[in-house]
DNA sequence: TAAACAATCAACAACGTGTTGCAAAATCAT
DNA sequence: ATGATTTTGCAACACGTTGTTGATTGTTTA
């Protein structure tokens, strides 16, 4: 029954490589983050990180992989109701989980992150979605994938831009902006924000209009 | 006068040599390719490569500045009348140049391709975009780059996607899909193409109202 | 044609890679 | 606590890529 991950040697040698390369990945992409650096940092034999790595990127895609895990715990205790607010809760919490983990989902996210992961993760939220918008209505299949990539590539913009400037909006801020900017776009988005009392008015009527044809 | 370009040989040398890591950007990203393996395809002495560029990512970077000079000469084509359908037209322009050029955009756009290349020319476009919003009204700063990047990293989403499925629209149709999904949003952009009459009806009157609230 | 220039070639030290066998140290189970 | 087990450290290896050099061959253009 004693695994691997018993041995606290082994546990102290994965976590202190994990971090060496979180931290190097500040600077460089993977691909030009070598195994003698990383040891060197870390103040570790090389052929200790060939025991339980292939190669640097085989060490981000366990770092993926092990984040990846962690969220889905947290994402299974949501209750799902089939509500409209479902897409905001879940990406509230999603929200919530980067706050609690912010140098490695910057790490990830930043300008040498992995972009597949990314995408991966958010993916796996909107084509939810998307499914169930094709089921409702007859939709261009096509044109759904474009609005999914969209929103998925604008989503990644606008997270790495918090995560870069110090994570001032709560994770429902954030969870309500890139809702919005989905789902309503920037011209009303940007409206909700003038501080003209007409302007106010009509986009109170456009929404009402909008609602009345949601789907 | 005579410049280095003059010269055949250094002509043709450079040509395969940008051509070679175009193909190889397919397969890879640029840090995984190694100064040998382009000089090997390409048929080159290895030396003749450190003749004329520093390394792989200055060959990626100086074949960026080409494509960005090539861009910007047909922009400045362009008369800006200050018309709404600005914004459009530039879009326009863009896309017909990227299909023109379609095997090098896809290798730059592609999955290993530069991103903050990416990002750079898309932000041209939104940044001046931003500025006139910005002067118009008065919007909070912050939200007016949150919409910017989700404008700009959404579009690229869509022209990968778009680049890769063989490009079966238009220039025209890409610019107007990008368009619509920046400033009305996923939801009056998929209600534009569902088959209810009803909802027909009631997006047109939403688009009324949004007509008279806009900037 | 001659001078200028570009590409080739071979050789170089330097560095990172991935692997090895053995010794030293830490940990685990009894 | 002790012995068995496991992990890490160490040194050495062949191998491949790097960036640079100087001498040579070939091409261009003035």
């Amino acid at each position: 029954m004693a695994r691997e991950k018993d041995d606290r040697r082994v546990k102290y040698t994965k976590m202190i490589i994990k971090q060496t390369l979180i931290g190097l990945l500040r600077q460089k992409p993977v691909d030009k983050i070598t195994v003698k650096e990383i040891c060197d940092l870390a103040d570790l034999n090389r052929s200790t990180f060939y025991a339980h790595f292939k190669d640097p990127r085989d060490l981000l895609r366990q770092i993926e992989e092990e984040l990846m895990g962690e969220l889905n715990t947290h994402l299974v205790k949501l209750t799902f109701v089939g509500d409209e607010n479902e897409t905001f809760q879940l990406m509230k919490t999603i929200f919530e989980y980067v706050v609690d983990n912010a140098d490695l989902c910057r790490a990830l996210m930043g300008e040498y992150g992995d972009i597949s992961f990314q995408k991966e993760i958010m993916m796996l939220i909107q084509e939810q979605k998307m499914e169930e918008w094709m089921h409702h209505e007859r939709f261009d299949p096509e044109l759904v994938e474009y609005f999914t990539l969209f929103s998925v590539n604008g989503s990644i913009g606008v997270i790495q831009k918090w995560l870069q400037s110090g994570m001032k909006k709560s994770a429902s801020e954030m969870a309500d902006l890139i809702m919005k900017l989905t789902y309503q776009g920037l011209s009303n988005c940007i409206n909700e924000n003038i501080s003209s009392v007409k302007a106010r008015k009509n986009v109170e009527n456009v929404k009402k209009l909008s609602k009345s044809i949601e789907c």
